[in-house]
DNA sequence: ACAATAGTGTCTGTGAGACAGTATCGA
DNA sequence: TCGATACTGTCTCACAGACACTATTGT
């Protein structure tokens, strides 16, 4: 908006802005990686009341003068040490009572990362973040803090569902890659086996090659292939 | 969250539910529905500052003791005398200063309906919403209301992609509907026209017979459908 | 009979699924 | 040479796309 007349200022001065119900507004962080095989998530593990001794997702408040995207940024930099890597908003959760210590509104995100950025960035903070393997905690009755079973159920179904139609799955990897690395990260996420060459058919038209290839194994060695840029998301 | 321990129930009343910036929470109404071979959307006019004279989405402020889906089913009774429509969830838009009175975080959510239910529960309230033709409001450089413009496009983008790949393109005819009829709302949704043998054999397994026909009409009359329920949903 | 719309049969091409084959490394 | 893994060729089958055909009403 541009300028505004003296209707409208005296408008925003008589404004009641007290008339409404207010909100603490909080970002809670679901970072996917691929770690042994393994689909992993960033947690933490409570030490205060509620749900003391939990884990439960990282999460920071929503400050009144920051974007919740710039909130998710700077949780996802706290936890991890990393900017730039991918994130998207999933949901928010408004039951009234899923803080017992007030009402607060859940943004969720979700952000995926390759194992060795995150490895490469592990710091002070990260001490006490766990790598937890997701599909095992679901699978068992560990009480997790708040809603954060729900949200992580959401979030894994999600996920899942991206998979299948878009590209979303090259975040989990290194910049340079190779297909049965790729293939392997499908299968994690899918929880299904693929075959080798329909795979490779599937992801031709995304992926290009680096011309180096994987050394010292006692095998046949395995091109690096990098993502193709110039490709429009579909989704 | 069963009973509490003192050492908890001390910590509630000790805990500063202050510390944390809040914010005015809003539900922004998607309502669309299907009228004269055209998407539309339920907008109303506004007749206050800001944005005086524009076209806005409804929308209602979220109650401290409720939930977000209370607050959107409330708002969708509140506009059109509807309950029980179907409805979900969008996105939550949370840009510094999308409303220049104050900092309100927006929850968006779509709801589908035919017009027809629509028409029949039109009252009172209704007379100052509108049926908004969406593609041409959006075509056109009309200013809308705060970012609504952007939550329209986002929401027409999601309703188009999820009419791909799910069912979700029934809640705009009614109960009983015909082939023709319901091929059509597919065709506006999606934007191109279908071929009859293909779409019927697309939806087949979602429909089943009534035994019903239309009547009155100067050529071969249409078989009337409902929506198979025993199917189990995709997405 | 004709106009108009409802509804069906069928050919084709594309792409996923399945599997068998070939290629290339270290030991 | 052999074990192990990387990579490729190709058959099949389901399904979407395209189009031509038949069916049934009112006038």
């Amino acid at each position: 908006m541009s300028e505004r007349t003296l209707e409208e200022k005296k408008y925003l001065e008589e404004y009641d802005a007290e008339q409404f119900d207010r909100f603490s507004v909080a970002v809670d962080l679901l970072t996917f990686t691929i770690e042994d095989d393994e689909l992993k998530v960033l947690m933490v593990r409570r030490d205060e009341f509620p749900f003391k001794g939990c884990l439960a997702l990282p999460g920071v408040f929503v400050r009144i003068d920051e974007t919740l995207d710039e909130a998710a940024q700077r949780g996802i930099q706290e936890e991890t040490g990393l900017s730039g890597i991918y994130y998207e908003q999933l949901y928010s959760w408004g039951e009234v009572d899923r803080d017992p210590r007030m009402r607060v509104l859940s943004v969720s995100y979700m952000s995926l990362t390759s194992r060795e950025a995150l490895a490469f960035h592990a710091g002070s903070r990260t001490q006490e973040a766990l790598l937890v393997p997701v599909r095992s905690l679901l699978a068992s009755d560990e009480t997790i803090a708040f809603d954060h079973r729900r949200i992580l159920e959401y979030a894994c179904w999600r996920l899942k569902n991206k998979v299948e139609y878009t590209d979303i799955a090259f975040h989990l990897v290194p910049e340079e890659f190779t297909l049965p690395e790729l293939q392997r990260v499908y299968e994690i996420l899918l929880e299904r086996p693929l075959y080798k060459a329909n795979f490779r058919k599937k992801i031709a038209g995304m992926i290009e090659e680096t011309g180096r290839y994987t050394e010292g194994d006692a095998h046949r060695p395995s091109r690096y292939y990098r993502r193709k840029r110039d490709i429009l998301q579909s989704f």
